[in-house]
DNA sequence: TATAATGTTTGAAC
DNA sequence: AGTTCAAACATTAT
């Protein structure tokens, strides 16, 4: 790396590469991850890259080297933040698997891009479905509305984010109480495949089989 | 203060 | 050979 010049940064859905002209360094931040930029605000950064302008500091993340253009390696039309997000084909990739539990399928990576469990849990309270309900017995219309939301909240959890005020947002991730229905919402230690945590409400949000 | 989690990878166990 | 599962990572809010 050393002596490269720096050719862009971008984004896969919850990875940020640093492009080179022969290599791309991938950093994931995980749960815990952070960086700064010109001082050292942690002990131990994972990757510390000086330039002649500034430094850069990566903590706790996972640091790996790709070979090659990331064009080859990434479909960017899976990112949900991404200019190249094509609604079409992560419909046509739901498609593909109808048994699947719409709580695990928001969380594929190879779909939603970017998608974690709080926006999992956000996006289906929105849409009032059901986290166990299944791919293939959603009606056309909230499909759309799965595909839709699950870009729409993930720019609103950044907006929110920059501005210190996500969390004051969550109307089901942590809560305990159902903002429409004022019952107690269920939480769910491990659900689905992907065993994370689930925050929904028995009344409002439908379970389609 | 102890606990659990915004996530992924690894490798053992089945 | 395929899957399932827990551990590891190590910080921070509750």
């Amino acid at each position: 790396m050393t002596g490269q010049k720096v050719v862009a940064f971008r984004s896969w859905g919850k990875h940020f590469l640093i492009v080179l002209p022969r290599l791309t360094v991938r950093i994931h931040f995980l749960l815990f991850g952070s960086y700064s930029i010109n001082e050292q605000t942690k002990p131990a950064p994972r990757l510390h890259l000086k330039f002649k302008n500034g430094d850069i500091f990566f903590y706790t993340c996972s640091v790996r080297l790709l070979e090659g253009d990331p064009d080859e390696v990434y479909d960017w039309t899976a990112d949900v933040m991404s200019d190249a997000w094509d609604p079409k084909k992560a419909r046509a990739r739901l498609k593909a698997i109808p048994e699947t539990l719409v709580c695990d399928a928001l969380l594929d990576q190879d779909i939603f891009a970017g998608v974690g469990n709080i926006i999992k849990n956000e996006v289906l309270f929105r849409i009032r479905v059901h986290p166990e309900s299944q791919v293939g017995a959603l009606p056309p219309r909230k499909l759309t509305e799965m595909i839709r939301e699950a870009r729409n909240y993930s720019f609103d959890f950044l907006k929110w984010k920059k501005e210190f005020v996500l969390r004051a947002h969550w109307l089901a991730h942590t809560k305990s109480e159902c903002p429409r229905d004022h019952v107690p919402l269920t939480r769910v230690k491990h659900l689905g495949k992907a065993r994370r945590r689930a925050f929904y409400c028995g009344i409002c949000q439908v379970l389609y089989r």
